[in-house]
DNA sequence: TACCAAGTGCACAACCTGACCAGCATTTCA
DNA sequence: TGAAATGCTGGTCAGGTTGTGCACTTGGTA
């Protein structure tokens, strides 16, 4: 399980998944006549990307400037070691601010997203981070403009391998692919 | 217009997006009955929401992991004077990879999300990326790992004015709003 | 050749949606 | 104090959609 192999994505998937991210509101009978397929063949191709795990789920997407955290910046965290990732990790999770944090390469530290509601809001969030002892210092960015809003429907595109015909990602035996 | 003051939501909102996140495929009248209101207050509630902008949509969350992009990570980029910030742009939105790009503050450059399908694979997303003359120099940043995976529930709750009461955002005159 | 996976077309009942209504409570304003 | 506006409730209606099951066809494999 978790098997890598499954990540191959016909045209099929791929357009289906377009058409969803384009109007999401549509319904599977939609789509089916959008892709001319049958209906049973969109629920299927469906249920196997939820079921892959390729379509992680359809959530509302937020947009945090609309209520009010116009600002966004990345925030870099220089911990100290003898408190480790995790205690740190649990201490972001409890400011709402923080909206995603990865541990990275480099000084073995966390990079996080955060949002204010303004520059000083930020210096705020800013100053509870930086409270817990497990971190030494913060290197704080501002994000000015987002040039490229995050998007994944390229990516999408560029991992689809051609054939329209048969699903037939798993003909004979399934696995072996990567 | 973009009026700051309708940035406020009351608690029904919260919990209404709240249950959307967790269950995305429930409909309008399954809402009503779970957050015990009436259908049309649900509908109307999602109707503001989505025009204020709140609720950007509702598109299809797709997982770069599960179609073989299993490795993130963050560049930035140092671009020359000359060129400009949009000319770099438009660079990178042709590389189906970079999910997404920020102008940021520092050495008024940009950072960048990539992911790529291995270590060796994201070598040549980079190549890519500063083949581009109009680009100085990239630093790279490999995420090892999701701390916090990327979250937007706390900040609404912490963003929620508790009244339950009518959501007279805009009193007496609603239109003027956008 | 037989088998299997996948797609097609069709049918059914159950359900949900969007639209509409009147009634009621609360707040705002004259 | 009374009138108007706003929001929520609970109900109806027709029409479309969903989930499911089934028989049939197709292409590749053992």
């Amino acid at each position: 399980m978790t098997t890598a192999q499954d990540v191959q994505l016909d045209s099929l998937d791929a357009e289906l998944i377009a058409l969803l991210a384009a109007e999401p509101r549509i319904g599977v009978l939609e789509c089916s006549r959008r892709l001319r397929v049958a209906r049973g063949t969109v629920q299927a191709r469906l249920d196997k990307l939820l079921a892959r795990g390729v379509i992680r789920g359809f959530g509302p997407e937020i947009e945090p400037a609309a209520i009010g955290f116009g600002v966004t910046s990345f925030v870099t965290l220089e911990i100290s070691q003898r408190y480790g990732h995790d205690a740190v990790a649990a201490h972001l999770s409890d400011i709402p601010e923080v909206l995603e944090a990865h541990t990275i390469t480099g000084s073995g530290d966390l990079l996080c997203r955060i949002v204010a509601r303004s520059n000083t809001d930020l210096q705020r969030v800013i100053d509870q981070i930086v409270s817990y002892e497990g971190i030494v210092r913060a290197s704080t960015i501002i994000a000015l403009a987002e040039q490229i809003p995050y998007r994944v429907l390229p990516l999408v595109r560029s991992a689809t391998v051609n054939p329209r015909q048969a699903g037939h990602t798993s003909s004979t035996r399934e696995n072996n692919a990567d």
